[in-house]
DNA sequence: CGCGGCTTTGATGTTCATCAAGTAAAGTGG
DNA sequence: CCACTTTACTTGATGAACATCAAAGCCGCG
């Protein structure tokens, strides 16, 4: 983990639209002044369940996996975050420490928030607050969503599930690198890895997806989505 | 359903310092004028997964299961509520319509206030802003939390955790009147109506719970924990 | 280049869903 | 209020889905 200062203020970030567009000049001013950039490696582990909240975290290049270790030592994912999502958005006004892990997939870039300077701002401008509330709820939605449409499913329908979730809300492609292990997949969808693996080779032999090492193409899209609906 | 009039003013109402506590007088005066009383019988439906979200909810007497239909018709209830929590916090601010249903387990008393009424304090008031915030936060994470449990757990855990659920969240007691049928049970556990009853009985046999039809007594407490976190 | 983690496949046993069949309880209409 | 119907509850038997154990090849990295 190192500092960079690739961006010299929120107003010329890329992402400044997606919350903190409709901002005083003031309330920029207090947002970027208790800023800081912060670059992880693969595999670095930003938060971890347990540790105290004290900045908001704004993902700008990268991916993450947010995960809870259970008492076994056995890590579930889950979800995968991308950039211009917030990585502790869910903890980060329930209480004073993290509910949930975050780690690196790869190389990442976040933006950290002093609590107290997004407190302020909500002070001043209830509109922000609203677009807060906002994104708490959805991101909130989003991971009771993938647990409920998982749980409905069995090994081939929860595989393609994640298959096409990466497809469709990560990379917009129907080629990518997997980011996650074989593992880890099945820490996302409550299997065995060794399950998660017969069950991509299956896939192969039926010639739905091909895989070259942790690249997955996928070849016959409508027929992974059957299996994810009816599996 | 029918409408109440039991309380005349939020300022009298017992869960007034859940929430709404440190409001002026006029803040007060708007929650209060587009507040209705709602009373629900057994079973009813107060809101159905879909439908518009154009009011604020809160439990004040009564008990709730809040859950989603997957595409087969099989209900998945995420939990259950209790007084002085609010229905429908998670959807409220994320869309236009509500994600998931909720029914009365029980006869069950809500306040309803209109949307418009709750968003014009958020933006007088800050404080309420941010004790808003930490609610939603806390709900959403509590139904997180339940699945990350359930999901590590085989069906004696998964019972077992529901049985503690109920004693030590709900009812605050080790004797009570199950609430949910067996059937239900098994919504919340993603197990089968056979299973879930299977293990009861199991239970009863091992001689850590009596039960009386809908009665429900723990008389091994100790071993039930053990179950719940081993199972 | 060798060590540890990741990946893969096979064999075996456990857990759980499904099917079946019957009893008990709770609504419902006359 | 009682006959009737539906829904809830219960147990057993069977097979399918999945975890576990085992063993070996692979890959990246120090």
């Amino acid at each position: 983990m190192k500092i960079t200062t690739e961006i010299e203020s929120c107003n010329t970030c890329v992402y400044k639209k997606l919350l903190f567009d409709k901002l005083s000049d003031v309330e920029h001013k207090t947002i970027n002044d208790t800023r800081i950039e912060y670059l992880f490696n693969k595999g670095e582990v930003l938060r971890k369940e347990g540790q105290k909240i004290q900045s908001f975290m704004y993902l700008r290049k990268g991916l993450v996996k947010i995960y809870k270790t259970d008492k076994y030592g056995k890590d579930h994912i889950l979800g995968i975050s991308r950039p211009g999502e917030f990585i502790n958005l869910l903890s980060v006004f329930s209480g004073t420490l993290y509910n949930y892990s975050v780690a690196a997939l790869e190389e990442t870039q976040v933006c950290e928030i002093k609590l107290s300077s997004m407190k302020s701002v909500i002070k001043t401008n209830h509109q922000f607050a609203l677009r807060l509330l906002n994104k708490i709820s959805k991101m909130s939605e989003e991971i009771i969503d993938i647990q409920f449409e998982l749980n409905q499913k069995q090994v081939r329908g929860r595989v393609a599930y994640v298959l096409l979730l990466l497809a469709d809300r990560i990379f917009n492609s129907h080629e990518y690198k997997m980011p996650i292990t074989r593992r880890e997949v099945g820490e996302m969808i409550s299997m065995t890895t060794e399950n998660t693996i017969r069950t991509l080779s299956e896939f192969r032999k039926d010639g739905i997806i091909e895989i070259t090492g942790k690249s997955i193409h996928i070849r016959d899209y409508q027929r992974l989505v059957t299996v994810s609906r009816n599996g």
